[in-house]
DNA sequence: GTCTATAGACGGATAGAC
DNA sequence: GTCTATCCGTCTATAGAC
């Protein structure tokens, strides 16, 4: 079911999909789950946790505008898509409120990671004090979203690569000069 | 069709929609257009062209940073979504080469025209000399496209506004300071 | 040009045997 | 627990009358 919603979203995907590419026979999923809206309700949940657990781990080490570079940059496959941001765009998942908890709610918690990142990189002096940390947050995770629909537009990784790129060097570009002494 | 194209996506509209929304007779549609997907086909393009003409009115006069900060800065309509950039987390879209293309050229042409304004400003001294046009180009974009993602998973209009706001302060960061004299 | 009728496949789900 | 059979609706398109 995770493959299937990545590939195709919550609406294009069947039960009868679900079944074949599991190799599972209908009474076993129908017994197992509570049809697809709760098999996709446990698919999404697992999902977003890993997603998450993936974000945080790409930090590695080091100061914050270390930490915030380090995971802004880290690879993403454009071509594939969000598995979340991906939902986004499913009617029936946005007026479904369980399913849209779950997206919202990992969005929720990336742009509180962001903007606890652009903060202590201001407190750092690495980014302009006058740097709203909710609104840079909301920035990077733009750019990272973005990324993935302009990679899918030009059937092209590349395009997601160069926004990440060209944000990269807009910070370091808007980096305060440290004071001389 | 361009309404429902927008608020469902290419292969969550069926003909049979098509056809009450505009309260029109089977016959009369299948007369008049090759099927749900010509009735795509023309239906995308007349919108992309309508939506690239808006980005370049929105323009408006004055130096190139202006016009990058007006149109980067125009409105838009977060929680509904880009009638484009939606298409591209549809598989039926993405598979389908002739819908691809007018979406892929809309936003290559879009592409090249923050990438013509960001190298003005360059050249203006409004923007590090060290800018690439393209990366930023494809950040810009990346900011509009993620921004509605950001906006649809929150279900708020503010997340959209807020990224293009951490962007714009993000350029006023890294602009050169003007040599005194 | 526009209408109604119909086709054949798939959607999501349930029933009841094993 | 897992299987097969089956339900009713929708999907996209075509046929053929008017």
């Amino acid at each position: 079911m995770a493959e299937l919603l990545w590939e195709r979203g919550y609406a294009a995907t069947s039960p009868r999909d679900v079944m074949a590419r599991a190799d599972v026979g209908q009474g076993s999923m129908y017994h197992h789950f509570d049809g697809k809206h709760g098999l996709a309700l446990e698919t999404l949940g697992a999902v977003a946790e890993h997603l998450m657990a993936e974000a945080v781990e790409s930090e590695g080490e080091g100061t914050a505008i270390e930490r915030l570079r380090r995971r802004f940059s880290y690879p993403r496959p454009g071509l594939l898509g969000c598995r979340l941001g991906r939902m986004t765009q499913d009617p029936q998942v946005v007026e479904d409120p369980d399913l849209l908890k779950i997206v919202s709610d990992a969005f929720e918690t990336a742009a509180a990671q962001w903007a606890a990142l652009v903060a202590e990189a201001v407190a750092d002096g690495d980014l302009p004090a006058t740097t709203d940390p909710d609104e840079l947050a909301s920035t990077l995770a733009a750019v990272v979203q973005g990324g993935y629909v302009l990679a899918r537009a030009q059937g092209s990784q590349e395009p997601m690569d160069a926004a990440v790129r060209g944000a990269l060097a807009l910070l370091e570009a808007a980096r305060p000069r440290p004071v001389q002494g």
